[in-house]
DNA sequence: TCTGAACCTTCCCATCATAGGAAGGTCAAC
DNA sequence: GTTGACCTTCCTATGATGGGAAGGTTCAGA
């Protein structure tokens, strides 16, 4: 099987699975006289355990752990529990982050009306750092506008 | 003032800083006789600008137009609000992406016992592609175990 | 038997934001 | 004047993936 059927039967594109097998976490595959590569049904079930892997966003290393678990007979379901738990706290974890500028950048734009004049919160909050401005409570302190967007004149010396 | 002191002062890396003047996100700084870079308070401005907009996860591509809106005087609050509005949905797609796979992951760990047997859903699951057994309801029909970790012997030819 | 399309090979480069480090020059305090 | 903290530029790396060039192979059809 060449390597570009394997990619549509795995999933996996060509490209990676050369890129794969130059990083080990394939073996090197077979070659035929031409110097094509050869693929089987093992390496099939190779790529397709990566590519699920992959689709559950586990990085090519903890994927290459896995492997080795996978053919360890004397392997430990505990091990690959604890991968898996602490992967789910990044992905979690990395959810969370996202959802929180979400947040706050949502309700920065819910204070800004769009009316088309220049005045936004946005870009006030931008420029001083501050968080959303719960509507338009205070009169603001005077954003100090845009500082020179290209700059030439500086204090040389 | 000196890159390292505008490093502290905005929150941004002297290693940053240099690479925002070389793709152009920042202005050339000025330069003393000994060839340092010297920051002004507009500067930091810009800087702490960057900066807050980086928190919230915008791409330094779009920090970009959001500068270019920054020092447009008759820049229109539509327009920001349009990236920002943009971005969120971007930031909640990622996020909701994560969710996804911190969930089926979890299902996944949370079948398997880890007690220290090789029998595992995570594993099993990986190799077949399947999502996590509601339990342990089939027997489950015979995973092909590891396709030899380390491949020799292929079809030649 | 030739031809052309579709495939394969290797090798290099790009992405995105950030950091590390080497080699060498500058500043400031002691 | 020496020392240590700083600065300069330039090169490299990360992680996963893709694009593309230059050239060889395969196979079907004329």
């Amino acid at each position: 099987m060449n390597i570009g059927q394997a990619a549509r039967a795995s999933g996996v594109s060509a490209k990676m699975i050369r890129h794969y097998e130059s990083i080990g976490l394939v073996p090197p595959a077979g070659r035929r006289d031409s110097g094509y590569r050869d693929y089987g049904a093992s390496d099939l079930h190779r790529l397709g355990f990566i590519r699920h892997a992959r689709d559950l966003g586990f990085s090519l290393e903890r994927i290459r752990v896995l492997l080795g678990l996978w053919g360890d007979p004397g392997r430990s379901n505990a091990d690959v529990k604890a991968i898996a738990e602490a992967h789910v706290r990044e992905l979690e974890e990395r959810a969370r982050q996202l959802n929180e500028m979400a947040d706050a950048l949502r309700s920065l734009a819910d204070a800004c009306d769009g009316d088309g004049r220049p005045d936004c919160p946005i870009i006030a909050s931008l420029v001083t750092g501050t968080d959303a401005p719960a509507c338009h409570p205070n009169p603001a302190p005077a954003t100090p506008e845009p500082p020179a967007p290209r700059g030439k004149a500086r204090t040389k010396r």
